[in-house]
DNA sequence: GGGTAGATTTGACGCAGATCAAATCATCGG
DNA sequence: CCGATGATTTGATCTGCGTCAAATCTACCC
């Protein structure tokens, strides 16, 4: 479909590429699955301690550097992933270079099953990332097994598309000002799910690729959180953190209905 | 979570609406399961005749008039719909007003898992549907009991997440020829699909509710219509069709490649 | 610490698509 | 066939966000 997904050179912004299936090196795997710490919240919470002893001798685990991919769109759809930690972006892309990312994973999160044979998104590295790493032929046959896991990949899915929905509403409806507090109250709120610190909430991402997720150029998202900065909303905070100083005022706004 | 989903009047542009489980007339049900027209195509396809005898005893057909609704968004998550004919479409709605459909959908579809207690949008008749409807506690136990369905349902799920995506790249960074042109092309591969007509294509649905898909206005819907016509792309054809005269020259332009 | 490269912010201006308005077309009941 | 009602198209104008450009700011390397 587009060439360059093939390719593991020329990165846009970032040090190198690599194969989905021949990235950096593996880590230490001493630890298995059972005492896994996204374990409570990942795909696995379904699986007891000896399934996840299977699990572990079928999955690697792998190191990911920022920049570089774990797969690209198009590459044969070869492996699912389980995040452990770090942070992912998920992206499409025109012919002509526009962008659209359609996600964010954070530890815990599950990514690699496809409708077709092929990847139809990139999955790129934002902060350093280990990833339980799982051939698809693997998965397919602990689906098959484990009628669990399949319900639990369903609940997933559904979660997702839920998101992807309300993801359609902010693209297609929503203002600049109104995309930014959705977003943030949106990353706040995921942090607060995976137990890390909501308020102020970490941004581990750039400006460029906000821009990119909520259908924005860069300078209208920074024109947008210097709007909200200057109404009282949010406070920008050392470690490019942001406080949410008035959460109702943020939702109004998200909701369509501040302002 | 939003007050009008719970009323039973005052639709925006339709017919009297109807709640999920009482709506219209049960349908003449002599014809079961195992020999319904959709079969193959539907969930059920992975369903065996005696599986199909069981299921056909869980569920109950309904005809929904156009304009009705078969749920609201907010709605208690209380039922699955299989579309056996007709068209529907889903959509979301701001505390303002603004619409986004999120989709269209048609026979053989599946609709209804929610990963929460309510529906996350509306979902509404375009033309007069047909629909096998099946409580949700019934949907588990079928869940439960054939994993096989389970595994369909995540296909079924997967392959809407990547639609969504899709259009998540449409509304983020198409401009609205592009968008026109995609939409054009989905709706005739969908047809295609389904083993209608396809060229020309039969658009069942609105210039509003085009636009309420697209992110774009009305006006600009028809505007990007007019110029496609006149750019040779498109033909208007009676009853609500359109023909695709070139279908390389609107996939060039649906990808952002072409002009 | 000083220098450099990239990220972010701010400013000036233009345009794609929204808004407002009105004309034309299609459908349908009588 | 007629009139009415809503859908669609077309026109004129406005505006939120994009584009282009330049000024900070930040992080990192030597």
């Amino acid at each position: 479909m587009q060439d360059f997904a093939t390719e593991t050179t020329a990165m846009p912004g970032g040090s190198a590429a690599a194969d989905a299936l021949s990235p950096s090196l593996p880590r230490d795997t001493s630890i298995p699955c059972v005492s896994c710490d996204v374990r409570s919240r990942a795909v696995c919470a379904v699986m007891s301690d000896e399934e996840l002893v299977r699990l572990s001798k079928l999955t690697q685990n792998q190191t990911y550097a920022p920049g570089e991919a774990l797969f690209f769109e198009g590459d044969e759809a070869g492996a699912c992933f389980i995040v452990q930690d770090g942070a992912l972006k998920l992206y499409k892309l025109l012919p002509d270079g526009r962008r659209q990312i359609t996600g964010f994973l954070f530890k815990g999160d599950f990514l690699g099953l496809s409708p077709k044979e092929e990847y139809g998104f990139t999955a790129e590295v934002l902060e350093e990332a280990h990833a339980c790493v799982l051939p698809a032929e693997r998965m397919d046959e602990l689906i098959a097994d484990y009628p669990k896991l399949s319900n639990r990949l369903l609940n997933l899915a559904s979660m997702e598309l839920a998101s992807a929905q309300e993801q359609m509403l902010l693209l297609g409806r929503k203002t600049a000002q109104e995309r930014i507090a959705s977003f943030l109250l949106w990353l706040s709120q995921r942090a607060a799910d995976r137990g890390e610190e909501s308020n102020p909430v970490r941004v581990p991402m750039s400006r460029s690729d906000m821009g990119d997720y909520l259908g924005l150029t860069v300078e209208t998202v920074s024109r947008s959180i210097t709007k909200l900065k200057t109404t009282g909303g949010i406070t920008l905070k050392e470690g490019n953190r942001i406080e949410i100083n008035d959460p109702e005022l943020m939702t109004a706004i998200a909701a369509g209905d501040g302002c």
